[in-house]
DNA sequence: CTATTCTTGACTAAAATACTCAGGAATAGC
DNA sequence: GCTATTCCTGAGTATTTTAGTCAAGAATAG
């Protein structure tokens, strides 16, 4: 699990694909001039989104992509786990011939870490995402919502 | 919050200093040879480390570093981000002109997430890490214990 | 047909990462 | 005081990753 800005880039998007879309597909676009986001680099992600099964696609004029099932079937560690590939956490590339076994375990040990976060971005939903957005946009106060929900505030 | 290889050297530099240090200071050249980071980039990193307060420094021959407090006491939170320091997760630099306010909401959102991941390793301390290696040495079993101390497996 | 949109691959500039190198400052032990 | 050890700092550098461009193509709605 690695966290960079090309994972907050993918979820954005994906969230703006949950906002916008619905039965009409939305195109890359659109996307990139609500976002901000350049088509090119978008083109990239959502090869990769599409190889994830996150999304699906319609060619030709009114096309672009859909979201593949609903959003609260899909999951921010989905989406982060598409785009950026897995981290090799080993030295040794898991042949275990670090010396003494003493430094394969840090590594089990940053596995598990990342394993940890991993865990917990995958109870994260676009749906929850989108939920959350409602209620600050109705009432404009921060956080909260998420946080309960998700026991851990 | 990053979570990047940079910070699992610190992590891992860290441990080993909480599990071969103790009233004597390590020298980084010992864990530079246990752990086979390069001693060069272990100063760096034990420069950020030391800004941070989480080590004390100890120079001359039998000099070395020393955990700054408790290995109880020190965070993984507190490691990354003395090392990594923070992503700048708007585009708009926090000056909120994100046009339609839509934009905005996403890097909320994303900062939110990445909060959450921090607090989340706010509560995992060296003294835990520690503890369960020891648990896993003994027992030779992976992961559970800090699954559950944890209440997140 | 044609404009639109996805699809792919190759390429590139800029940034970040993981280092190296060289010198300096403090200090323990002789 | 000398010397070896260790921290400390800054500058530099090779490699990788990131973010993005460019060009050509395939599908398809109208």
């Amino acid at each position: 699990m690695k966290l960079t800005t090309r994972g907050r880039y993918a979820v954005t998007a994906m969230l703006d694909l949950a906002i916008n879309g619905g039965p009409q597909p939305v195109s890359l676009a659109d996307i990139s001039g609500r976002q901000e986001i350049s088509l090119s680099y978008l083109e990239q992600l959502f090869a990769k989104l599409r190889r994830g099964k996150l999304v699906t696609s319609a060619r030709g004029p009114g096309g672009g992509y859909r979201l593949a099932r609903s959003g609260t079937d899909i999951f921010v560690a989905q989406i982060i786990d598409a785009v950026d590939e897995a981290v090799d956490v080993t030295n040794c590339q898991g042949k275990g011939n670090c010396h003494q076994g003493e430094t394969c375990l840090t590594h089990d040990l940053w596995a598990d870490l990342s394993g940890q976060i991993h865990d917990f971005l995958s109870q994260i939903s676009l749906g929850d995402l989108m939920e959350r957005r409602q209620r600050e946009q109705g009432a404009s106060r921060p956080v909260e919502g998420m946080l309960q929900t998700l026991s851990l505030g």
